[in-house]
DNA sequence: GCACCTATGTACGCTGCGGCACAGTCGCGC
DNA sequence: GCGCGACTGTGCCGCAGCGTACATAGGTGC
């Protein structure tokens, strides 16, 4: 493994690195498989190194409203560096890739072993907790195409790629909004010559128009990330 | 000082409490006050022991959307903890009360020095997430009249009194949304009799039937803060 | 090539909330 | 006790997004 592709693990000092790396398990990440239950005891964490895991809330009916994404500038399973086995997030595999697998019994052992780790997972809480904050008041003012927009950059910077498989249908999921509501947002973007898409296939054409047409959160977001994980 | 009446302190071993306690200083907890500002390094952490502290993001034009509230039950500068120094968060005296205050050195010493505070500490973080995740959604799916009556609920549990002094104007700040709309919202709890108010002094009357008609959200939080702290 | 399913486009009425404006009304200070 | 500012109530208009329904078109299997 000549590159690892994970931010987090790329980070640590080598020691530390190798000795998680010996209770890492390379797995496929699964279009649609769900590594997580929200409130369910962790089994796994997960660090991605291709592909995507998006974060999700469940609120009355609405089993799937997007609070946050993982891909490889972080991990899934850091609240057990807060010393907690549950999160109140589903993890839903978005984008397909693969992963470093680590079981949690031996996870936490390695926690105990490297300091670099532990302060490494808690800077990223933080990252995740500037996620959500950021996510509530996109989700208060902002509207449904500037959303969208800010959705397909940030899935474009984990993904990295200008292609996806993703239908309205699942965006509005996603997004807490009717998929006619996706339909029409999409559809505007299209004209305007930001992206492509057809049956479930959709393309950033326009990047940087892409970035224009976002709500600043997007900009937020990745600012909070570089200030705290450098 | 007899009774701490701080949670997170309470919870610690009485070596590591009374070591705490020597880099206390109590201070009063005055309304309007902003013990914290978005993305400024963190001057001194808070314990309330009376009173209450929100937690507000700022977006695009609107400068004051709550996303988390903090009281006895919790703290303002958990994310010392974690290992950084700011947080995205603005925190505003809501309710009048005292706290204990420490330094921010001081606190990283203690930190240092009890694994209990340590521990204690990134439980309250995960509810902060908790907290932050709720609001997310709540934010998304909730009118103003179930929100107004969670809002009323939490502050009520942390002010640990039935009345505060509160506008329309306020109240809509916090929520993100307009003035009229507390009024409408508020209106329409008074004339059930579930509360009283009037020029900017409000009492909550009927607590269950305020339960009823607040969003899940306050329920959900609750039993996210009981599941973790204990 | 036909049937059927999935994905997308479009239409229509409804509602909650936004922006705005203005009218009472309470209470404090002078 | 007068004036003024702060607080609350009400009205009006506009719009984004919701619920729903239905129409079209691409793709797949037989």
């Amino acid at each position: 493994m000549a590159t690892i592709q994970n931010h987090l693990i790329e980070l640590l000092p080598r020691k530390d690195r190798l000795s998680l790396l010996t209770v890492c398990e390379p797995v496929p990440l699964v279009l649609a498989e769900v590594l997580c239950e929200a409130g369910e005891p962790t089994r796994h964490v997960y660090f991605p190194t291709e592909g995507f895991i998006s974060l999700l809330t469940a609120v009355d009916l609405h089993p799937g409203l997007e609070v946050g994404m993982v891909g490889r500038e972080g991990m899934l399973g850091a609240q057990l560096a807060l010393g907690v086995t549950t999160t109140p997030l589903r993890a839903l595999v978005q984008g397909e890739g693969s992963t470093l697998r680590v079981e949690t019994r031996a996870f936490k052992r390695e926690l105990g072993r490297s300091d670099a780790l532990q302060h490494s997972l808690l800077r990223y809480v933080h990252v995740l907790m500037a996620q959500l904050t950021a996510s509530a008041s996109c989700l208060r003012f902002h509207a449904i195409g500037p959303r969208l927009a800010r959705w397909l950059l940030m899935s474009q910077d984990r993904a990295h790629s200008d292609r996806f498989r993703v239908t309205h249908e699942f965006l509005a999921y996603m997004l807490g909004v009717r998929r006619v509501g996706i339909t029409t947002a999409a559809s505007a973007l299209q004209r305007s010559g930001l992206i492509e898409y057809r049956r479930g296939d959709l393309k950033v054409v326009d990047r940087k128009g892409l970035e224009a047409a976002a709500c600043s959160c997007y900009a937020a977001e990745r600012q909070a990330y570089a200030e705290v994980m450098r």
